[in-house]
DNA sequence: CCGGATCCTGCATGATACTG
DNA sequence: CAGTATCATGCAGGATCCGG
């Protein structure tokens, strides 16, 4: 358990042997908003773009659409595309990335407890 | 649950309402190093700074020093210093530290799989 | 042995304008 | 509505030299 980067490389056998697990995870929520809309779509099922939009306050159009992209490359997130005017986008947790509910809700309860130890 | 930023600011009763615990959680975690530090105490109590070193290939003493600054700041890593020649710093988890371990034994299971995942 | 202090750099993020 | 395309930028991360 040597390797604590990989991304660009492809997964053998033998890397697969050498690469830190928890690398793995780190890389793939390592974005600056990918926890959050994780969160977000484990709370409504099902959210269209610019509902999500307006759920992160602060994040621009193009930045959502790279997190989104990369969340569905790793297979957390599904996107289905409605072929109408207007356009109709509805992104959602895959089984995959239903798996990371566990971690979401440990750390929530873990930063209301950071929270309030940082007010006394 | 508005403010996914806060790190500069004072943390008032107000601004407490307003974060996004998640939020909290992340920014203490979001150092490229801080998960496989944090991970590397909670299974060896207690580390040196050389060893700590030598575990982590790639990274450089300056960037260590700071990542374990930082941990200790948000009080998850205890620092112990002895006035010795040769120097002696040796690091461990908090009390506070060590509740991010369940989120780290989570993210290493989820890594696993993930890793399995990418061969099929 | 364990750092501190600088300087540099790349990439993720952000801002803005345009499109089917 | 849900994006693309392009350019600008800040800051985490890294390299290097110095010090007790």
């Amino acid at each position: 358990m040597a390797r604590y980067s990989y991304r660009e490389e492809p997964i053998s056998e033998d890397l697969k042997e050498e690469i830190c697990p928890l690398t793995v995870t780190q890389n793939v929520i390592a974005g600056r908003w990918k926890i959050i809309i994780l969160w977000h779509l484990s709370q409504n099922e099902i959210i269209r773009f610019n509902e999500l939009l307006r759920m992160l306050p602060g994040i621009s159009k193009g930045i959502l659409t790279r997190q989104l992209r990369e969340l569905e490359e790793d297979k957390l997130v599904h996107r289905e595309v409605y072929k109408v005017v207007p356009p109709k986008v509805e992104y959602s947790l895959t089984d995959q990335g239903k798996k990371f509910m566990p971690i979401l809700e440990a750390m929530q309860v873990l930063g209301k407890d950071l929270l309030n130890s940082k007010l006394s």
